[in-house]
RNA sequence: GCUCCCAUGGUCAAGAGGUUCAAGACACCGCCCUCUCACGGCGGUAACAGGGGUUCGAAUCCCCUUGGGAGUACCA
């Protein structure tokens, strides 16, 4: 059996989208899945798209992920160079050849010719290459190509007959030859199309099976045309069937594109996208659903793939995030959130471990820290009317009773630890003979100013500390009396 | 328009003719836990797009319809 060798290639016209990511995971793995080699390749040949830095781009996320080449523009290897526009030669070797071998041709057509054509041609999407040069005399061409006259050189496609090729996935295929465009695969300028290109490289970078997106489901016959004629062994094929979005819903501007850079800038785990990637169109043998980069290598397999569009999840995203969150070591955790909490203004002196320790659990995503816990930097205004939660039963009068008699307690404490303030509310409860909520609850609202907290109200009174606690106490008790109620 | 591909709950999906009056996960709902929320535990709602065949038997095979995706560039 021949040595498995895959690629990705991608081209550097910008950030690395998450269907591209998830092209360059199972491109990876089946690679690695069969000890094989992992090859990544710039495809560059329309220098009108090219992005500054969108290859560096590709470097860097690949490797934060893991996903790591064993040959490439970057580290070299043995059939480089691997950047298209710096094969150019090559490419125009085997347009010739192909000429000569028949299975392509000159053509001199203007841009104006075939715009004319397109636009009398009828419907949009409907054009096709009438042939025109198709087979103009050896005589001319030559008389043309002397002249200096521009030109592109065509894939010549059989009239009649068909093409079928297999698909790992998708099974057998079968096309009409005569549905098939004379493509161009040398364009004027000297660089190849896509068409040409994929299949010199393809076969020079001995790169078998072929793993790419669906979109080139259609155009393979194409191909297989070209290998056939060049008498090249024609690869495996594994089409993977696309990511999409949810129809009607944009991932506005807000919410970031979908690119996995700004979702790790969000604050998604590089280690959460990976997996949710890896799971969104393929799914493993059993249930499981959490994997590392190496364990995907091992268990990998073409047969879990489906071959339906998948639409991508947000919302299961950001469960899996989740989970790999609520998984992190503490510390590592706590290294993860701290700049988040610099954003929301956490003052300096604030038990910041315990901060964490209190927001780990309930963090799905790292940016929505802030909003999470800024009232512990400044207590936002609020109605007197969140001191009423049924459940607990409380109301304006018995919040104000016993929020009085706990700043009494509270403010006796020498020593102000979680520890004690446990100690001191629950004495207090203890001889009132209350339930525990009539006093957390109008505690916990004075001292956030919040109906929702990340953790309780001792908790929140230790990070406060002593004075903070007891000026936000005094500032509940204030609108408690204000808002009225009977003495 | 033409060509190719796909089709299990809102989403990701298991299921490769009979042990499935269809797994699991997210989301949603309810209950428990509880000083709020979250976590955690328990339970629930929800699907084989429709119609024809083939077969003793079909989510699983075939055809049609419908829906979705892709291609139809001197883009990849």
């Amino acid at each position: 059996m021949n040595e498995v060798r895959t690629r990705f290639a991608p081209s550097p016209t910008g950030y690395l989208h998450i269907g591209g990511l998830r092209t360059a995971l199972y491109t990876y793995l089946i690679a690695r899945k069969n000890h094989g080699t992992f090859i990544l390749r710039i495809e560059d040949t329309d220098q009108d798209r090219f992005v500054e830095g969108a290859v560096e781009l590709i470097y860097h996320t690949l490797k934060l992920v893991g996903i790591e080449h064993d040959e490439g523009p970057d580290i070299g290897g043995p059939y480089g160079p691997y950047v298209q526009s710096e094969r150019k030669p090559v490419y125009q070797k085997y347009a010739k050849k192909l000429v000569d071998l028949g299975g392509a041709y000159y053509c001199f057509c203007t841009e104006e010719r075939l715009n004319h054509l397109r636009e009398t041609g009828g419907h949009h999407g409907t054009f096709r290459y009438d042939g025109h040069c198709r087979n103009l005399p050896r005589e001319e061409v030559e008389r043309r190509l002397q002249a200096g006259e521009p030109y592109v050189i065509r894939q010549k496609v059989p009239k009649t007959g068909t093409t079928t090729f297999q698909d790992e996935l998708f099974g057998t295929i079968t096309v009409e030859n005569s549905t098939l465009d004379d493509g161009i695969l040398l364009k004027s300028n000297g660089m190849p199309t896509y068409n040409l290109a994929n299949v010199v490289d393809d076969h020079l970078m001995k790169i078998n099976p072929v793993v790419r997106g669906s979109e080139y489901l259609s155009s393979t016959p194409k191909y297989n045309l070209l290998y056939e004629t060049f008498g090249w062994e024609i690869p495996r094929y594994i089409h993977l069937s696309p990511v999409m979005r949810e129809p009607g819903k944009k991932l506005s501007k807000r919410d970031g594109d979908a690119s996995f850079e700004d979702f790790y800038k969000q604050g998604f785990l590089k280690e959460a996208i990976l997996n949710y990637v890896a799971l969104l169109g393929w799914s493993p043998n059993d249930n499981r659903e959490f994997f590392t980069l190496k364990e995907l290598e091992e268990v990998f397999d073409i047969r879990g793939l489906s071959k339906s569009p998948a639409i991508f999840d947000i919302n299961k995203l950001r469960w899996m995030n989740g989970e790999y969150i609520k998984k992190q070591d503490p510390e590592e955790f706590h290294e993860m959130a701290l700049p988040w909490y610099k954003k929301a203004g956490l003052p300096e002196n604030m038990d910041l471990r315990r901060v964490s320790s209190l927001v780990q659990s309930r963090t799905e995503v790292l940016n929505e820290i802030p909003a999470m816990i800024s009232f512990l930097a400044e207590l936002p205004e609020y109605d007197a009317a969140l001191f009423i939660h049924k459940r607990s039963k409380t109301t304006v009068e018995n919040s104000r009773e016993n929020l009085a008699k706990a700043i009494q307690v509270l403010d006796k404490l020498p020593d102000w630890t979680e520890g004690n303030i446990q100690q001191a509310l629950n004495d207090l409860i203890a001889s009132l003979g209350l339930k525990n909520s009539l006093v957390f609850w109008p505690v916990r609202i004075a001292a956030s100013g919040q109906k929702v907290t990340p953790g309780g109200a001792v908790e929140i009174l230790g990070l406060l500390g002593k004075q903070e606690s007891m000026r936000r106490l005094r500032i509940g008790l204030e609108k408690l009396k204000a808002a009225g109620g009977p003495e």
